[in-house]
DNA sequence: TATGAATGAGAATTCATTCAT
DNA sequence: CATGAATGAATTCTCATTCAT
């Protein structure tokens, strides 16, 4: 009942459990969670099935995994580079777009966001890991440039300045439907992010019709 | 020995097709496409479930029209509105945010607009479909207003103008992004999604630093 | 993915639901619960797999079913005969002799006993049902049988009247004894369950030295 | 780099052994055969998993080891208690009884019998064995007993005598009932294995109406 | 000897789809 | 047109057994 196979590389547990990871993230970005067979999973990680369980309990104990492992650096990078910077709010701002940006183009850290997007909602603790961890801190990192820049002048309308405390989301939307729209729209209208961040951001500084809101 | 169910005889094939859709968006909406059974569509329906095969070819042709029968009408009122406009940029603006948002808070819309986000991507004529029916006259919306604005002085700040003409997407991005997040965080943190609408506004309208984009 | 299959009877749903579970007891009891694959239960049953589900919830549930259906006419039996009898106690406990070995000898409820035996304590609900529905009733009509036979005055000696009233179980242990040795020693040593149950019954009756107990 | 784990080096194999029985006689009587996973009995050992191999076979070869190393004992302490016996049959009756309650109460003892109960037919070769070394002396026992009894007198009921001892099986039935049922009910209904047995051994020496059968 | 990671056959369960009535 | 019982392919998860170290 067994056996007849080559043999196994010292391959350390842990880098068993990268590659096992690795190729989880292909096959759930490619198919959704529903859809993914472990199967797939196993054969592109180079295991057997079984293995698979050694290293998690199940399929959603894997995904879970997938999701957390490959999720906590942004916002450590974005405080990180906030405390260290010494320019102007706009150049700062337009840094983190940087940072957002470069991370969206990152094909892992996009799968895992498409898979936040499509997924996230059937399991909650996921969710709740992903907005303690990523999302809380993100929303602090907006909240602090917006203060140093109002603390520095730079910031001068103080209902814009309210309005983006009080949802630091706006910053974010950009790159998120940017996310989403390729995500489905890839193949009918790609749309080019960088060049969609740009003119967002022109249009966050500088405002539609330059100050008057009404 | 005449018919036991009586109930069943006004329905005719039109309403009979509805309901079916009715309960496929409940059932599609809670679970996701793949999780979704077509056995809960035809008892929510209240058919059987062969019946389902009469309306429908199968499970993804059901889901389609689900999706297709639901997405139309946005962009006809959004156009509707903007032709017989008789006010100033800002309240244009503000009516289209009034209509985004009561289609967001529409149960039923709302429904579609996550199964299209979780889902679109898995389902290329569906996402085809979507962008030639909806997004393109919605695009296409934000533009005439735009040039609108333009052609009346409201829009005084060009480089905004033309950033927003480029990217309409610019103020679809909160709604979609307040979809994603009560769809992802509704028991952590739920966002009210018109404040976050209003306090967008007042960012797009007025830019953060009044204008200097540097 | 689907049917090429023949079609089938109008076999009514009962009929269907007999097969299976005529079948389930053949496949329960040659391999015992764990190792009865529903596979087997299916093709003796002459359905597919899936089938089974439509009448059972899953393994155990069919498995419960198949016991708690074979389980219940012996008691009802014996009270009836009780109350008709006319005969001496001997006769009495002969004619419920007979009937238990008449029982065990039933290839089907001998295969439900054994079942019960080597199965039912991994199964509380099922051991709680069997002892409601089939031992509790047993135990009574033996405690009847002796308070009969004591009211006639045919059961002489008060010591062992009040012993089978306190352990009525003692009457069915050699049944009980049987069946185990048969199903464990079948092939090396056989045992002759009738003339058992007689050799018993000449102990239980006469006692080994004429009544005195010490 | 001497060794780490000096407690095991007094482990010698035979003790090693001894606590892989130990081990599996838990593991198999709480899980049974078939759902006995050798994992726990590695673990309970505080052995590795491959290391059951090196001392058995297979899990079957596990599990008949255990069975065997476990049964052998009982019919030679009782055929010792025969020889040297002095009182009377009565006596002798009791004592042999008084044995078997404290058998089928030691926990170990009481494990191995529910499992050759419960398992015991799937494995022919463990109740051949079993027939061999415990069954035949057993029934042997009992007969010398009769025997025994005749020659001084004390059982002077010839069928009865007969009776016992064409079926020795008779004397065991209590105690076989009493696992089974303890094995079974025991949370339903516990029986007081001592009280019964008292009970039925009353039944069996003076007979419920004195000596005439019919 | 001892280890325990890896294997993969095996079994339960699900559900879209069909079709006889 | 409508029904719903039946089908069986597909998929997850388990665990006895092996073998490189």
């Amino acid at each position: 009942m067994t056996s007849l196979s080559p043999a196994r590389r010292p391959h350390d547990k842990a880098a068993r459990r990268a590659d096992i990871l690795a190729a989880a993230l292909e096959v759930f970005a490619a198919n959704g969670f529903a859809n993914a067979r472990l199967d797939d999973v196993a054969r592109a990680a180079g295991v057997a099935k079984g293995t698979l369980y050694l290293y998690f309990a199940d399929k959603q104990a894997l995904f879970e995994g997938l999701i957390k492992e490959n999720l906590a650096p942004i916002p450590d990078v974005a405080s990180g580079m906030l405390s260290a910077f010494e320019g102007s709010t706009s150049e700062l701002i337009r840094a983190l777009v940087a940072l957002l940006l470069a991370r969206i183009q990152t094909p892992q850290a996009r799968q895992v966001m498409q898979l936040m997007i499509s997924e996230g909602h059937r399991f909650p603790d996921l969710a709740a890991f992903h907005y303690r961890e990523v999302v809380t801190p993100g929303l602090g990192v907006v909240r602090a440039i917006v203060a140093r820049g109002v603390a520095r002048g730079e910031i001068r309308r103080a209902p814009q300045a309210e309005a983006l405390t009080r949802h630091p989301q706006a910053l974010f939307a950009p790159f998120l439907t940017a996310v989403v729209w390729n995500m489905t729209f890839d193949k009918v209208a790609p749309l080019d992010e960088a060049a969609f961040a740009e003119d967002y951001i022109a249009l966050l500084l500088g405002g539609l019709n330059g100050g008057e809101t009404s």
